[in-house]
DNA sequence: ATGGTTGCTTAGCAA
């Protein structure tokens, strides 16, 4: 099974860079965040013309998140049944073949005085609630998406001058450390424990041609399933094309 | 300390 995640920043925009991508390389699964849209604009049936079925929750302007399938999930679930959760626009689960796969694109947090930095905390802790609640980490399932946090210091250019950035500050550093110890393990850096590899470059000051960027897009698996891994990787690709996202595709096989 | 760019929506916010 080949799954990928890619921020698109707008599906609209990005349609014709994830058409592509889809073409080339078949994957089985796709998650996108950012999706900017909502749920009556979404292009479910560019995406049905192309071979896949599209799970989505989205909003105007912001937020957003899509799950692109071969086939039709077995279910699709919103939020985190608790509370106004199930009004949240940064996570959809889809189930395929009996694997919760749960796509999140976790709030950036603003600046870490802020409020929005707060909440971003809380909700790292209460997926992690989620994941105690209703996930077995001895059985498959995925948690993938734009985690918004590189988690060490190889996962961003000169960490010394980004303790204080949202997605590196360490108090989001354990809130991702504390969630994904229920029992996901971090495939990509599993299969590549020293390569400097970022999936994220911001649109300022030529950030991607100097490769000044983020590894805050990740693919995690629990245990049974991280062990099939036998692939993953960056693919650099749509983030040189035109119109291109600042985020690029993040992608893993896993031989099931 | 601030700015730089892109997207959505229409001047300003979010990233």
């Amino acid at each position: 099974m080949k799954i990928a995640t890619y921020n698109v920043n707008s599906i609209r925009r990005r349609m014709p860079l994830v058409l592509n991508w889809l073409r080339q390389h078949g994957p089985d699964v796709l998650c996108l965040q950012e999706t900017k849209v909502t749920d009556a604009d979404f292009p479910a049936a560019e995406f049905k013309a192309a071979g896949y079925h599209a799970s989505f929750r989205g909003m105007k302007a912001y937020n957003g998140v899509a799950t692109l399938t071969r086939s039709q999930p077995e279910r699709v679930l919103h939020g985190l049944f608790t509370g106004p959760d199930n009004e949240d626009f940064r996570i959809i689960q889809t189930v395929i073949d009996g694997i919760p796969i749960i796509n999140t694109y976790v709030p950036q947090g603003y600046q870490i005085t802020s409020e929005k930095y707060a909440a971003k905390l809380l909700w790292l802790k209460r997926l992690r609630h989620y994941f105690d609640e209703h996930l077995d980490p001895k059985k498959p399932a995925l948690w993938l998406g734009d985690l918004n946090v590189a988690p060490a210091p190889i996962d961003v250019y000169h960490p010394e001058r980004r303790v204080n950035d949202v997605d590196f500050h360490i108090d989001a550093r354990n809130a991702y450390a504390e969630t994904a110890s229920w029992g996901f393990t971090d495939v990509f850096r599993k299969l590549h424990p020293t390569r400097v590899q970022y999936t994220y470059w911001d649109y300022f000051r030529k950030a991607f041609e100097n490769n000044w960027g983020w590894r805050i897009d990740h693919i995690l698996a629990t245990a049974p399933l991280a062990a099939k891994c036998r692939a993953a990787e960056v693919d650099l690709e749509p983030r040189r094309a035109e119109g291109a996202s600042d985020h690029t595709v993040l992608w893993a096989d896993f031989d099931l």
